[in-house]
RNA sequence: GACCCUAUCGUCUAGCGGUUAGGACACCGCCCUUUCACGGCGGGUGCACGGGUUCGAUUCCCGUUAGGGUCGCCA
């Protein structure tokens, strides 16, 4: 813990383009630097770099803004909304690099006083060290930055372009300056640009901040994450209904460890146990699968509330409106669910049949074989249920296993017909427990339909 | 082309000179079982390669290979 009467406090800062998506690397480092800044105790920033401002819209500054808060990382300073006019929260602000041209415009009129940059051809150019420069990292530890052949030729970099508007690298280190941020915590592709960095901080006459390059997060095959690959884009774990605590847990485990054999850690604890120094240095691969498994061990251990909250918002987007239910019947059914599903897409396989009127069939092949069933079990079956008294899933289960009996046959030959009858889908929550739920009058209904129907091929 | 970073099961990782190389996901069996999932038991799979240093290298050094990144009047 930083001590804040001999040490500065701790500034970090995620400084996003607004693009129109947050890439789920992005995130990861928007939580790295969260982390840190709540580990020591200091401030996290926001920063909107929408210097090319023809691209950037209102819309795309509040995606990040919506994936940020959806993860849980609340910032200390920068926007409230996406509106870059409006007044942000810190007193360093504007916290959107298009409302701080005039900042820019007296640096490099500094720089340009000093000789320190020049005008070519109408752009401003940065007078560029031609030695090598060293890049102490708190992650990749010292790194000397020689210089590419290219450089060679011509080390100084345009600062300014020839239309008047600054680009990153300027921008980048004049708003860190202004904005007093102590670590720069961002992704290993700004590594060998850090020299550039360096070089105008000391221009400036301050020394830069502490580094720490992080890993950047790859494809499960090895290839680079690009904003085209499915699963780049952090909307997409919320749109297929992963819990946020979850994807905030999974980001953690990827170039970081809480040692000790632990995966499931919730980011309260994490906060405690983070630290720079610990970060891997090699790029992760982003799985899926490990998501998803601890996607469902969130789900376990979450309250019956919140499952259900989660599991509305996921039918919804299915077009299946819960609240046109009675209350007691949908907290009874999603209920039901709660223990099978990982992921809350899957309640379109565990809840949504009991809210339909006509059932979806999982694939005609199921429908079909539904309706071939022999309907002497099923009506066997279906008048056997009728007279269960009173209705709930243990009377129904002996009313099913009594059958069986009384027919010659194994109960799977019941219970099979029965599920695909009730849900339409081969798999889905304990069955006696969903029949409960339904109530005699559905399931019957759902039972007639059935034996209504032609059977095919007759 | 130049420069920079990296390298433990398929994947995420523990390890920081001497370990039967540990855990998790995934996978494969068996048990449980009304489906699926859970749970229980068991199983296989790994230190990229080549040189050093050392009594001894997964661990330290160098090289090779491979992957990633950067060298823009993009951010």
């Amino acid at each position: 813990m930083a001590n804040s009467q001999t040490e500065k406090q701790v500034r970090v800062r995620f400084a996003p383009s607004p693009t129109g998506f947050l890439h789920i690397g992005g995130a990861r480092t928007a939580l790295f630097n969260w982390l840190y800044a709540r580990h020591t105790g200091g401030k996290f920033l926001l920063r909107i770099e929408d210097t090319d401002a023809a691209r950037n819209t209102q819309e795309a500054v509040e995606v990040i803004l919506t994936g940020l808060r959806w993860l849980g990382l609340d910032w200390d300073e920068g926007p409230l909304t996406g509106d870059a006019t409006a007044a942000g929260k810190g007193e360093c602000g504007p916290y959107f690099q298009s409302q701080r041209g005039e900042n820019y415009r007296q640096r490099v009129a500094w720089l340009l006083e000093r000789g320190l940059a020049y005008e070519h051809e109408g752009a401003v150019k940065f007078r560029m060290p031609r030695e090598p420069v060293i890049i102490p990292d708190l992650v990749v530890g010292k790194v000397t930055r020689e210089l590419t052949d290219r450089e060679r030729l011509d080390p100084d970099f345009v600062i300014v372009r020839s239309d008047g508007q600054p680009v990153f690298h300027l921008v980048n280190v004049i708003d860190d300056l202004e904005m007093g941020i102590t670590h720069v915590i961002r992704g290993e592709d700004h590594l060998s640009n850090t020299a550039k960095h360096i070089a105008l901080f000391r221009a400036f006459g301050v020394e830069p901040p502490q580094y720490a390059h992080i890993p950047l997060i790859l494809n499960i095959d090895g290839s680079k994450m690009s904003k085209r690959d499915k699963g780049a884009s952090l909307l997409s774990y919320i749109e297929e209904g992963f819990a946020p605590e979850a994807v905030a847990n999974y980001l953690c485990l990827l170039g970081w460890s809480p040692k000790g054999n632990r995966e499931m850690v919730p980011l309260a604890e994490v906060v405690g146990l983070f630290d720079l120094p610990q970060i891997l240095r090699h790029n992760a691969r982003f799985d899926l699968n490990k998501l998803h498994w601890l996607n469902g061990e969130y789900i376990k251990v979450m309250s019956p509330e919140r499952f259900r909250e989660l599991a509305a918002q996921a039918l919804l987007r299915l077009g299946i409106d819960t609240s046109r239910f009675e209350a007691g019947y949908v907290r009874a059914a999603l209920d039901t669910a709660k223990q099978k599903v990982k992921q809350f897409n899957e309640v379109k396989h565990f809840a949504a049949f009991y809210f339909r009127d006509n059932l979806e069939f999982d694939n005609e092949a199921l429908r079909t074989e539904l309706l071939a069933a022999d309907r002497k079990l099923v009506t066997k079956l279906r008048d056997a249920l009728a007279l269960v008294a009173p209705w709930d899933a243990k009377t129904s289960e002996t009313a099913v296993k009594a059958t069986a009996t009384e027919l010659g046959v194994k109960i799977g030959a019941l219970v099979h017909p029965l599920r695909v009858a009730c849900s339409g889908s081969t798999v889905g929550p304990s069955l006696y427990h969903a029949l409960e739920v339904l109530g005699r009058e559905r399931v019957l209904q759902r039972l007639d339909w059935v034996l209504q129907q032609p059977v095919p091929g007759a």
